[in-house]
DNA sequence: ATTTGTAGTTACCCAATGGTAACCAGAATA
DNA sequence: TATTCTGGTTACCATTGGGTAACTACAAAT
């Protein structure tokens, strides 16, 4: 899932996207946020994703350095995740998407024919 | 390669990703940047896209009101995009992806064994 | 003795992604 | 007359993504 052009290109940028341009990342990056937290609470926080995506996922985060992953060797098993230093940094970005979706995003008109209308909009957990 | 259920979920950040969140549309956005281009110079600068799925992505970024179309209609066809007050906003969100990148992206020592170093660091056309 | 719980891994399979090649219009050019 | 040029569309096909279910280890609880 990681696209191997983009990530050997001579583009810096191109090379970025490579690394966290996919739709899981960044949502998971977001779930996390300044928190340490378990493999199972990522399950379930994480909106329709599989345990073998999410932990693809979380494996290649953490070998692109933006994740660290400490195992406790205790039965039952327990996995702790935290953003690194890398991770931390780009939640500010993240969060700039959010207030650039929020400002621009056009809002379908509420009961409009033939469009499917949004419900609400909740906070996330 | 929208994701419907990101683009309707209640969060407003799933949805951002729901539209961009792909590896195609950052890099088609950077490239466009703030000139008017023409479909056959995207399809020559962006690297290793298909027609097929540059058509695609233009078409979904217009209707997210990210990206004008201007089809002239000449013989042979001219048909002229440049980004939105949108496009042009996400703009900033990019180059700061870009700095974080440089600033964390952990580089392969040169020549190291086992892994393929990148080549240069040449500037995107 | 069996069940429960965690954090995966693996095999299997279907759906979606995306590439290639052919085709289109119609004027200009050779 | 045949070719070229542009911005697509379409059909076909191979690759991949990603889902489900079964399986793992081992301790603690029932």
């Amino acid at each position: 899932m990681r696209d191997d052009r983009f990530c050997n290109s001579n583009c810096p940028f191109t090379r970025a996207i490579g690394t966290i341009g996919n739709k899981w990342k960044p949502i998971i990056i977001n779930v996390i946020g300044t928190r340490t937290i378990r493999f199972g609470q990522l399950d379930s926080i994480v909106p329709h994703i599989s345990r073998k995506v999410l932990t693809e996922q979380l494996k290649e985060l953490e070998e692109d350095g933006l994740l660290e992953r400490f195992a406790y060797k205790e039965l039952p098993p327990r996995v702790e995740y935290k953003l690194s230093e890398k991770g931390l940094a780009f939640l500010p970005i993240l969060e700039s998407i959010k207030e650039w979706n929020c400002k621009y995003e056009v809002a379908p008109i509420p009961g409009e024919a033939g469009k499917k209308s949004r419900v609400n909009y909740a906070r996330m957990p």
